[in-house]
DNA sequence: GAGTAGATCGGCT
DNA sequence: GCCGATCTACTCG
Protein backbone atom coordinates (compact mmCIF):
# COMPACT_ATOMS: atom_id res chain seq x y z
CA UNK A 1 0.00 0.00 0.00
CA UNK A 2 0.74 3.42 -0.75
CA UNK A 3 2.76 5.47 1.99
CA UNK A 4 0.57 9.12 2.46
CA UNK A 5 2.67 11.75 1.11
CA UNK A 6 3.47 15.52 2.81
CA UNK A 7 0.92 16.73 0.54
CA UNK A 8 -1.88 14.45 2.05
CA UNK A 9 -0.95 16.36 5.36
CA UNK A 10 -0.78 19.94 4.35
CA UNK A 11 -4.85 19.91 3.10
CA UNK A 12 -6.23 22.65 4.71
CA UNK A 13 -9.27 20.81 6.10
CA UNK A 14 -8.38 18.85 9.33
CA UNK A 15 -12.28 17.55 9.90
CA UNK A 16 -11.59 15.85 6.37
CA UNK A 17 -8.38 14.52 7.23
CA UNK A 18 -9.38 13.32 10.97
CA UNK A 19 -12.44 11.50 8.97
CA UNK A 20 -10.01 10.49 6.36
CA UNK A 21 -8.10 8.98 8.17
CA UNK A 22 -10.31 6.06 9.61
CA UNK A 23 -9.14 2.81 7.85
CA UNK A 24 -5.64 4.10 6.95
CA UNK A 25 -2.96 1.89 8.55
CA UNK A 26 -0.31 4.04 10.84
CA UNK A 27 2.89 2.01 11.17
CA UNK A 28 6.29 2.63 13.94
CA UNK A 29 9.50 0.76 13.28
CA UNK A 30 10.88 1.82 16.40
CA UNK A 31 13.92 -0.42 17.79
CA UNK A 32 13.80 -2.87 14.51
CA UNK A 33 10.33 -3.70 16.05
CA UNK A 34 7.20 -3.41 13.04
CA UNK A 35 4.36 -2.78 14.92
CA UNK A 36 1.02 -0.94 13.06
CA UNK A 37 -2.55 -1.46 13.23
CA UNK A 38 -5.60 0.68 10.94
CA UNK A 39 -7.20 3.97 12.72
CA UNK A 40 -10.37 3.64 13.97
CA UNK A 41 -10.68 6.59 16.37
CA UNK A 42 -9.58 10.23 15.60
CA UNK A 43 -10.02 13.88 17.02
CA UNK A 44 -9.69 17.30 15.51
CA UNK A 45 -7.62 20.06 16.91
CA UNK A 46 -8.16 23.35 14.86
CA UNK A 47 -6.03 26.69 16.45
CA UNK A 48 -6.25 29.16 16.74
CA UNK A 49 -10.00 29.27 17.86
CA UNK A 50 -10.20 25.86 19.31
CA UNK A 51 -9.48 26.67 22.88
CA UNK A 52 -9.46 22.38 23.68
CA UNK A 53 -6.01 23.02 22.09
CA UNK A 54 -2.83 24.00 23.63
CA UNK A 55 -1.90 26.57 20.48
CA UNK A 56 -5.07 28.04 21.65
CA UNK A 57 -4.80 31.94 20.30
CA UNK A 58 -1.70 30.94 18.18
CA UNK A 59 -0.38 31.06 21.77
CA UNK A 60 2.96 30.15 21.59
CA UNK A 61 5.10 27.90 23.91
CA UNK A 62 8.59 25.49 23.74
CA UNK A 63 6.00 23.06 23.70
CA UNK A 64 3.31 24.39 20.99
CA UNK A 65 6.11 24.87 18.64
CA UNK A 66 5.68 22.05 16.30
CA UNK A 67 2.15 22.94 15.96
CA UNK A 68 2.94 25.88 13.38
CA UNK A 69 5.74 23.56 11.47
CA UNK A 70 4.33 22.37 8.30
CA UNK A 71 1.99 19.36 8.14
CA UNK A 72 3.14 15.89 7.99
CA UNK A 73 5.20 15.72 11.59
CA UNK A 74 4.17 14.31 14.78
CA UNK A 75 3.56 16.21 17.85
CA UNK A 76 4.07 14.28 21.37
CA UNK A 77 3.38 15.34 24.69
CA UNK A 78 3.40 13.66 27.89
CA UNK A 79 0.08 13.92 29.41
CA UNK A 80 -0.79 13.01 33.32
CA UNK A 81 2.70 12.89 33.61
CA UNK A 82 2.45 9.60 32.29
CA UNK A 83 0.99 9.00 29.23
CA UNK A 84 2.58 9.98 25.80
CA UNK A 85 -0.28 11.17 23.06
CA UNK A 86 0.03 11.54 19.55
CA UNK A 87 -0.97 13.91 17.20
CA UNK A 88 -0.06 14.42 13.64
CA UNK A 89 -0.01 18.20 12.81
CA UNK A 90 -1.35 18.90 9.59
CA UNK A 91 -2.16 22.15 7.12
CA UNK A 92 0.42 24.44 6.38
CA UNK A 93 3.38 26.13 8.14
CA UNK A 94 1.62 28.78 11.04
CA UNK A 95 -1.37 27.02 10.91
CA UNK A 96 -1.65 25.61 14.24
CA UNK A 97 -4.10 22.33 13.25
CA UNK A 98 -3.82 18.21 14.89
CA UNK A 99 -5.16 15.10 15.26
CA UNK A 100 -4.75 13.24 17.89
CA UNK A 101 -4.89 9.28 17.46
CA UNK A 102 -6.71 8.21 19.99
CA UNK A 103 -7.25 3.82 18.88
CA UNK A 104 -5.67 1.31 15.94
CA UNK A 105 -6.98 -2.09 14.84
CA UNK A 106 -3.60 -4.02 15.88
CA UNK A 107 -1.56 -5.78 12.55
CA UNK A 108 1.40 -5.43 12.66
CA UNK A 109 4.05 -6.67 15.37
CA UNK A 110 1.24 -7.98 18.01
CA UNK A 111 3.36 -9.97 19.53
CA UNK A 112 5.76 -6.79 20.03
CA UNK A 113 2.73 -4.70 21.36
CA UNK A 114 1.54 -7.19 23.70
CA UNK A 115 4.75 -7.33 25.41
CA UNK A 116 5.19 -3.37 25.65
CA UNK A 117 2.19 -3.15 26.90
CA UNK A 118 3.13 -5.81 29.41
CA UNK A 119 0.26 -8.16 28.57
CA UNK A 120 -0.11 -11.83 28.08
CA UNK A 121 -3.19 -11.70 25.65
CA UNK A 122 -4.50 -9.92 23.36
CA UNK A 123 -7.80 -7.88 24.08
CA UNK A 124 -9.90 -4.68 22.75
CA UNK A 125 -7.70 -2.49 25.17
CA UNK A 126 -4.45 -3.32 23.79
CA UNK A 127 -3.84 0.02 21.21
CA UNK A 128 -7.99 1.57 22.85
CA UNK A 129 -7.39 4.96 24.08
CA UNK A 130 -4.08 7.49 22.95
CA UNK A 131 -2.00 6.72 25.87
CA UNK A 132 -2.44 3.08 25.74
CA UNK A 133 -1.65 3.23 21.70
CA UNK A 134 1.64 5.13 21.85
CA UNK A 135 3.30 2.35 24.47
CA UNK A 136 2.12 -0.29 21.88
CA UNK A 137 3.79 1.42 19.26
CA UNK A 138 6.34 2.39 21.14
CA UNK A 139 6.29 6.00 20.56
CA UNK A 140 7.02 8.77 23.37
CA UNK A 141 8.24 12.36 23.48
CA UNK A 142 11.62 11.92 21.66
CA UNK A 143 9.01 11.52 18.74
CA UNK A 144 8.01 14.96 18.85
CA UNK A 145 8.44 16.34 15.43
CA UNK A 146 9.54 13.16 13.63
CA UNK A 147 8.85 13.45 10.10
CA UNK A 148 5.72 11.14 9.35
CA UNK A 149 6.76 10.48 5.62
CA UNK A 150 9.84 8.79 6.73
CA UNK A 151 10.92 5.50 8.02
CA UNK A 152 10.37 5.55 12.28
CA UNK A 153 6.62 6.30 11.91
CA UNK A 154 4.14 6.83 9.33
CA UNK A 155 0.98 5.89 7.07
CA UNK A 156 -0.25 4.11 4.71
CA UNK A 157 -3.32 4.03 2.32
CA UNK A 158 -5.67 1.09 3.22
CA UNK A 159 -9.52 0.35 3.54
CA UNK A 160 -11.89 3.34 2.46
CA UNK A 161 -14.59 4.28 5.01
CA UNK A 162 -17.70 4.96 4.07
CA UNK A 163 -19.49 8.11 5.84
CA UNK A 164 -22.23 6.11 6.97
CA UNK A 165 -19.75 3.79 9.09
CA UNK A 166 -18.52 7.02 11.01
CA UNK A 167 -19.67 8.18 14.17
CA UNK A 168 -18.87 11.49 15.18
CA UNK A 169 -19.17 12.92 18.61
CA UNK A 170 -17.95 15.24 21.22
CA UNK A 171 -14.22 14.85 22.20
CA UNK A 172 -12.95 13.82 25.04
CA UNK A 173 -11.43 15.02 28.17
CA UNK A 174 -11.69 18.52 27.12
CA UNK A 175 -15.03 20.04 29.24
CA UNK A 176 -12.54 22.99 30.39
CA UNK A 177 -13.17 24.24 26.52
CA UNK A 178 -16.46 25.41 26.90
CA UNK A 179 -18.25 25.44 24.14
CA UNK A 180 -15.42 24.13 22.47
CA UNK A 181 -15.63 21.04 23.79
CA UNK A 182 -19.38 20.43 22.44
CA UNK A 183 -18.07 20.41 18.81
CA UNK A 184 -18.32 16.94 17.15
CA UNK A 185 -14.40 16.68 16.30
CA UNK A 186 -14.34 13.43 17.45
CA UNK A 187 -14.49 10.06 14.65
CA UNK A 188 -15.36 6.95 15.04
CA UNK A 189 -15.72 3.97 12.98
CA UNK A 190 -19.04 2.42 14.15
CA UNK A 191 -19.25 -1.26 15.38
CA UNK A 192 -15.80 -1.45 15.63
CA UNK A 193 -14.12 -3.54 18.54
CA UNK A 194 -11.19 -1.28 18.81
CA UNK A 195 -12.30 2.06 19.65
CA UNK A 196 -11.92 3.65 23.18
CA UNK A 197 -14.57 3.22 25.74
CA UNK A 198 -14.19 6.98 26.74
CA UNK A 199 -17.51 8.75 26.73
C1' DG B 1 -20.19 -4.36 35.84
C1' DA B 2 -19.81 0.29 37.62
C1' DG B 3 -17.53 3.78 40.07
C1' DT B 4 -13.38 5.98 41.85
C1' DA B 5 -8.74 7.04 43.61
C1' DG B 6 -3.97 7.12 42.65
C1' DA B 7 -0.09 7.44 39.73
C1' DT B 8 3.40 11.10 38.28
C1' DC B 9 5.79 15.19 36.05
C1' DG B 10 6.35 18.91 32.57
C1' DG B 11 4.37 23.14 31.41
C1' DC B 12 2.60 27.22 32.58
C1' DT B 13 0.71 31.03 35.91
C1' DG C 1 1.91 25.27 43.05
C1' DC C 2 -1.73 23.53 40.21
C1' DC C 3 -3.46 20.62 36.88
C1' DG C 4 -3.96 17.89 32.63
C1' DA C 5 -6.43 15.68 25.06
C1' DT C 6 -5.36 9.07 30.61
C1' DC C 7 -5.09 4.29 32.37
C1' DT C 8 -5.27 0.83 35.76
C1' DA C 9 -6.33 -1.41 39.87
C1' DC C 10 -9.18 -1.86 43.37
C1' DT C 11 -13.52 -1.68 45.73
C1' DC C 12 -18.29 -2.91 46.22
C1' DG C 13 -21.90 -5.54 45.05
Amino acid sequence: MAKLSKEYFLNEDVLFLAKDLLGKKLFSNINGHLTGGIIVETEAYQAPEDKASHAFGNKRTPRTEPFYLEGGIAYVYLCYGIHNLFNIVTNKENIPHAILIRAIEPSEGIEIMLERRRRIKISSDLTAGPGALSVALGINVNHNKEDLTGNTIWLEDNLKVIDESIIKGPRVGVAYAGEWASMPWRFKIKDNHWVSKAK
